[in-house]
DNA sequence: GATGAATGAGTATTCATTCAT
DNA sequence: GATGAATGAATACTCATTCAT
């Protein structure tokens, strides 16, 4: 074993967990079946994780994090600020829509009531989001609404999409992607 | 016990599992608990359901009716084509959060990679509601987008917007609530 | 209702049980299922039988009776004592070839350790063939071997090949028939 | 517990379920009274078998190989083709005799409607036995009656006639079994 | 670190039986 | 007599977690 396998097991098991929980869902997720994808033992998961809650806990923060900093890419902040949203909102489409297992527990995790949510952004990249939205809001260029609510008006909407694109609700090719991203700049900009 | 109880029964199991799914989710509501909120006991709910399964998906069904039923109720369609959109979403804006249980199980049940969802509306109030667009489409208020994209751009953010309103994440009054209406029918108007 | 109505339900019953139990087996023949098809409530039952192991025992004292008088019909009793035996294995033989569930059941009553067998025959019948056994003893026409073991060589053995007869492990014809029956006499005869 | 118990929980396993099954029926034994008497705890059982049933599958194919290994004893084979018939029929009535509940559980599985029959020979010295019976044939020593027929004419009568001696109702002496050997032999002696 | 057998409380489901109507 | 909703104890099975090796 390389030293770069120190951790390796445990970034086994958070990826089968997050697999599993994204194909069958939460209920239909035993820690065994985790293990066992993960190729170790049951009794391993405890030496990494504390408990199952503490297992899934981790696997949203790492989500949270690999999504923001896949979105916010270095070059997006490239882009003029004001051409930055709709690269930004299809960075959001695309990843979700080719990582469904990801989009599956983010959507699953945050509509669960058995965890709280934070309000606090959980990244410096989705820190990044609000701070956007704020300079938008202060070159009034988007209208005064509550930081939620252009979330949800805007990236929450490339999730849900996505989401909706491969369950097969909802097929969609480049040009309506594009008028999507423009409808959802259409519903914050002022 | 009284006459008129009749059927009752059901409606206390589903009301039960409803609450206690709305506040602690699936997998922390047992079938067992779920009968003795309902005041009945462990066996009878098999009476009427052939398993938790079965009884999950018979109170989706009547959530998204009721809901429907909710929106688009009969002073709606008084209301003239230009300013029914407004209306309506304040409606499910307001149903969602004064019914915090039946939003909750709702977006716990579209979420779950269990059950499938559906594309076809599952009530004629829903489907109400994509014939108006089609309407506002044929009379090019409205972008041409796919349904559901307009679906979510629209009462889906109602919907989650509510959701969070009750989780304490957000807080709004009346003009932010107008404003935000106004934002969603920004991201759909042509 | 006809008067000779009377009674019907409980041979319904019994009849149901009958079918069920020697399809399904004890286990999986609730009382429920005893109703449904014997288009009675489940709480009937409980108005012709004390119990599930009442119906059982009903059903068969029934049973044996209605195998034991099918077996010693009238015209058996004319044949000479000599030529008598074939006869009877042969009633028995195809009694329960064609009469499934009444083997079927029989086979898992005696073998199921929940109810004491008797040493005593339950029936005139019955007792008719063990007289003829002590008549062919008498007369020194068979060896002298306990009834039980005698019973064994011959119905007993007609019950077990009726069985696989129709389980499909065993296929007989009218030939071979008549040689097992012979055989069968063979091994008590003097 | 010592190192040597390494699958030993699982044969503690089949052996309580062969006792109780043997004593109680099938119906009567729940899991969790064998895995009582197994020492061991309710869920253990499922880390060895899959389900009840598969348990029982388990338990009836090692008792009918237990069974065969006992009767096919080495030193029967020694024994002159002509003489061994008897001597395999009473190694197959003491053993029955002294196992109830290896002969109870057998009676019970192979008369319920739940468990398919197999008709191959489930070992190898289930195979002699009819290599046996084909040989004699061959030599013309006995009848040429189905495998089957000839099966219920000898070892099955052992069998049920050693269910019934420790039922109580039948009582046999030494004289007595050679003689019902004997008969058993005669049923297919040419 | 790693294994996987073992635990035992928990969970969905069944079913004989009762009883108000 | 007849119904079928209701009960509740029993039962098969699951699964997070522990721990001896």
């Amino acid at each position: 074993m390389q030293k770069s396998e120190k951790g390796e097991k445990r970034a086994a098991i958070l990826q089968a967990a997050l697999e599993l929980i994204g194909e069958q869902g939460f209920q239909n997720t035993p820690m065994s079946l985790i293990a066992k994808r993960a190729g170790a033992s049951a009794g391993i998961i405890y030496h990494y994780f504390a408990s199952k809650d503490d297992l899934i806990q981790a696997l949203y923060r790492q989500v949270k994090s690999d999504l923001s900093r896949a979105i916010f890419a270095a070059d997006v902040q490239q882009i003029p600020l004001a051409e930055r949203f709709p690269a930004l909102w299809i960075n959001m489409f695309r990843y979700c829509a080719t990582h469904p297992h990801e989009t599956a527990f983010l959507a699953q995790y945050e509509t669960s009531p058995t965890w709280e949510l934070h309000e606090e952004p959980t990244s410096d990249e989705e820190a990044a989001y609000y701070r956007l939205m704020e300079e938008y809001k202060a070159q009034g260029l988007i209208k005064d609404l509550p930081l939620a609510a252009l979330y949800e008006l805007t990236l929450g909407i490339a999730l849900k999409l996505a989401r909706q694109a491969f369950t097969g609700v909802l097929t969609v090719n480049d040009a309506t992607l594009t008028r999507i991203a423009e409808a959802c700049w259409d519903a914050i900009a002022r």
